[in-house]
DNA sequence: AATCGTCGTTCTT
DNA sequence: AAGAACGACGATT
């Protein structure tokens, strides 16, 4: 199945950042919600996001702070009270069913590529469950990071494996606790 | 460590 | 429109 009809390809969302302890995220909303969420340094995800103040905007400041709430939360290694809406109109079918499934994974747990594979039950498409978990836009809050490699190898990581370590690790994660030192 | 099967997505004809 | 190339995999040798 293909893109969903909706979100004109240009459509405008809205930045704001958010601080952490970790350094600012960027999360990026669409009329629809949540659509992208970038880590400290790494947002140059999209261009057709202007920054803008929840200052205006009643709405943006409560997804925001929903958003804002629910980081904290999984940085701390909690589950998250509340989550914001989330957009992911620009999945495909496949990926959108890869997503939904993580979402499922408790904070502090871990799936392997291929048992989420089986739960969507494409059991042969291991591989292709790890590029759509590549694609994920919304990460931290879409735990993608809760998805190691067969054996609890670490597997990889699109915004490097130092982030993915340090969010085991804040989840308690075994085999994570207290690790190589973040560069 | 090297190889092969598998499959969704993207890039080329 | 069809085929080749390419991965955040997994199993085998």
């Amino acid at each position: 199945m293909s893109r969903f009809e909706g979100q004109a390809s240009g459509e405008a969302l809205s930045r704001v950042s958010i601080d952490t302890s970790w350094g600012e995220f960027t999360a990026h909303f669409s009329v629809e919600g949540l659509a992208e969420l970038d880590f400290p340094g790494q947002a140059r995800r999209t261009s057709r996001s202007r920054s803008v103040s929840t200052d205006s905007n009643r709405g943006l400041r409560e997804w925001t702070a929903l958003t804002r709430d629910a980081l904290w939360a999984i940085l701390n290694g909690d589950a998250p009270d509340a989550m914001p809406p989330l957009d992911v109109r620009a999945g495909t079918h496949f990926q959108r069913q890869v997503w939904q499934a993580l979402r499922h994974i408790p904070v502090g747990q871990t799936r392997s590529y291929g048992e989420i594979a089986a739960e969507i039950g494409s059991p042969s498409a291991t591989r292709a469950v790890g590029t759509a978990c590549g694609a994920n836009p919304i990460p931290v809050l879409i735990p993608c990071h809760r998805v190691l490699a067969a054996h609890a190898r670490l597997g990889g990581f699109s915004a490097g494996l130092d982030w993915k370590r340090r969010l085991l690790a804040a989840e308690g994660v075994m085999g994570f606790e207290l690790n190589l030192p973040f560069k």
